[in-house]
DNA sequence: CTACATTGTTGTCAATGACTACTTCTCGGC
DNA sequence: GCCGAGAAGTAGTCATTGACAACAATGTAG
């Protein structure tokens, strides 16, 4: 008679799948990733993870999906924290670098996935969260004169293009010798500062894409 | 006599592995880059490759290596194009974000190989020609009185930063309804406005990093 | 012409992702 | 209480892949 023995039924498998393999890509990367060796982490057969995840891919989804829901609630509560809304949108722009030097191999994953051909619309859309929250930031504080007015759109685009930067490169390290504080407290001060003084007509970018071809 | 018939040597196997692996990896990404298909591709032996690439991995570093040059190239050409520091400024800014369009796989292999562990160290310091660029720019547009005084060293990597968000969000087509040339003018707009602005004492940013923690 | 390094060929092995057929457990209706 | 359907897990198989080793063809220096 089984007594200590495995139970026949893991009961928890698909749960257990995705926090083993977040543990994985964190440490060996989304290519360390091995549906077989997850299978004898958890000691359980090598067919059994098709039962949860149809293949690698749908695994991998599951992840992502994951990643942005956590990474939403940390940038929505950030949203709220804070005097004013200078401080906010610092409070936010932190909460999503932090996110991402916490789980870099994740958010690889996250952005790497989002727009992969057959990517469900549910994992297309929820990326968008940090914009809306960033967009609603901007336009109120036009609407409050802390900074001029502008193409709210545009502007929370470019608000969360440059922290995207940000966030990938503190993740991967690769800011060189720079603090990952000094560069997003610099890049956080840089963006509001321009977006208080707005964009003089005369300085209107008008080189044409692409500049001179070199080759 | 063998005479049509491939001869034993293929000569130029190397480079012809590289370019072939350049197509490869934009049509199918890095993941759906094999050496034995690859092999195939030039009709030669799938141990062939070995012989100049020791492992895939290596074939991935001379990539991401001729990746960085052709990019420098190009960066280093804009740096000398347009009339004023401004439009220079955008020139580069555009050179960058438009080979990251053209070659998108190449740049996600150029800069998750360059923190590689075991990553060469001319790969590791390759990357950075487009900061020095920038550096020089905003030094000299400090000089001459176009932007305020402020770390050289930091504004730089300020702006390094947020093209390289744009880059690759451009790259991987992740702009939402924007278009590539509308979110980088104002990325540059924003960006030197702030930067000729400079940033008031009183606005520097106070949150401490991370903000609130939700989990 | 001969020794040798380079380049390419062939064969092989372990690991992997995906598929199929089978077994074991759970649960709801009767 | 049993029983049948379906969920969950097991076991076996196949093609592909990366890596490696042994061997053959080529070019070249002495």
């Amino acid at each position: 008679m089984v007594m200590t023995d495995q139970p026949y039924h893991h009961g928890k498998l698909r749960e257990a799948l995705l926090e083993r393999a977040m543990e994985t890509i964190e440490q060996a990367g989304v290519d360390g990733l091995s549906l077989r060796q997850l299978a004898r982490d958890l000691n359980v057969s090598h067919g059994a993870p098709a039962k949860h995840f149809r293949d690698k891919q749908a695994l991998i989804d599951a992840l992502a999906l994951a990643g942005f829901e956590l990474m939403n609630q940390r940038i929505l509560a950030a949203a709220h924290a804070g005097d004013g809304l200078r401080q906010r949108f610092a409070s936010v722009a932190n909460a999503y670098v932090d996110f991402a030097v916490s789980h870099p191999a994740l958010l690889t994953v996250m952005y790497s996935t989002k727009h992969h051909p057959g990517s469900s619309t549910e994992l297309r859309n929820i990326g968008e969260q940090g914009i809306h929250v960033a967009r609603a930031l901007i336009a109120e504080a036009q609407d409050r004169g802390d900074l001029a007015p502008g193409d709210t759109e545009t502007l929370a685009m470019v608000c969360f293009v440059s922290l995207h930067g940000a966030a990938l490169l503190a993740a991967g390290k690769q800011l060189d010798g720079n603090s990952v504080e000094d560069v997003v407290a610099a890049t956080t001060d840089t963006l509001w500062a321009g977006m208080a003084a707005g964009v003089p007509a005369a300085q209107l970018s008008q080189t044409p894409l692409g500049g001179p071809r070199v080759l």
